[in-house]
DNA sequence: GGCCAGGACTCAA
DNA sequence: TTGAGTCATGGC
């Protein structure tokens, strides 16, 4: 779904009803967006695109003020800056990738999307090299379990996903419906899926529905992050984590993914 | 070969 | 509401 190179992100992405592939630069003050493949109509619902997808507009110097602030974060005010939390912009997709990345380890969670995107999404050709989009929930919904499970998944999670597409084709779920509801409801209607937990919604919240408040909790790797930097002895403290949490408030999901990010890179 | 992985469900107390 | 048991499939 994405090629990446050292400076560059290439993509299909969808907008405004219209298959594009979309080529992703920067600069020292701008990202360059080069439309490589596909009709556009409107340069203002691409642009809506790339500031969701980067989350390019939020103003991160409160969370940052936060982050120097801290003994233990400051440092990544530095080393990660810059950083914006990578947004998920289709939230069935969100939801697909969260529900494959339950409980199991990233890299086999990253070859079962792989999987899937390949033999049920639409792509697009250029030069030799196929760009994907994912998946649309009808297909999915029109699929068997065993369908699924031919690709590795176990039989919980094909069964919560082909429930999920269903969920989404027959419109109960959507983007839009989710949006329309307060924090809380939106959590509550996520959770009322089956197959999605509390780590679960939260994550959609945070990587597809713009909530920064969102902390999947009981994340490993959140708990180790936060082991790594001594701030909690047992994974199971509630409190001190949310005595933590509670030093960011309305960027809780930002210090989510910087901690994850710290768990990528050598140790400062 | 055993523990672990960016969990959720069920059922009992 | 909390805790234990169960499920499921590879990665390392």
């Amino acid at each position: 779904m994405y090629r990446l190179t050292e400076n560059s992100v290439t993509k299909a992405v969808e907008v405004d009803g219209q298959q594009l592939v979309i080529k992703v630069t920067a600069d020292d003050d701008n990202l360059i967006v080069k439309v490589e493949s596909g009709q556009l109509n409107d340069e203002l619902l691409l642009l809506a695109y790339i500031n969701e997808w980067f989350d390019v507009q939020r103003d991160l110097t409160p969370f940052y003020q936060q982050l120097s602030a801290h003994g233990s974060f400051g440092y990544m005010a530095k080393s990660f800056e810059g950083l914006r939390l990578m947004n998920i912009p289709g939230v069935f997709e969100a939801l697909c990738w969260s529900i494959i990345g339950q409980q199991i380890n990233l890299t086999f969670a990253y070859k079962l999307k792989r999987a899937m995107v390949e033999k049920y999404g639409t792509s697009t050709e250029i030069d030799g090299v196929k760009y994907f989009n994912f998946p649309k929930p009808a297909v999915i919904a029109a699929l068997n379990v065993d369908d699924l499970k031919a690709m590795q998944f176990s039989k919980q999670k094909a069964d919560y996903i082909i429930n999920a597409a269903k969920l989404f084709e027959a419109g109960e779920i959507s983007k839009s419906q989710l949006l329309g509801l307060s924090i809380d409801d939106r959590f509550k209607a996520l959770v009322a899926i089956k197959g999605v937990g509390i780590w679960t919604a939260n994550y959609v919240m945070m990587k597809s529905l713009n909530d920064t408040s969102g902390i999947p909790h009981g994340d490993v790797g959140l708990l180790k992050a936060l082991e790594d930097h001594a701030l909690i002895k047992d994974r199971k403290d509630a409190k001190a984590i949310a005595g933590i949490f509670s030093q960011f408030e309305g960027w809780e999901s930002y210090l989510v993914h910087y901690l994850w990010r710290s768990l990528a890179v050598p140790k400062a």
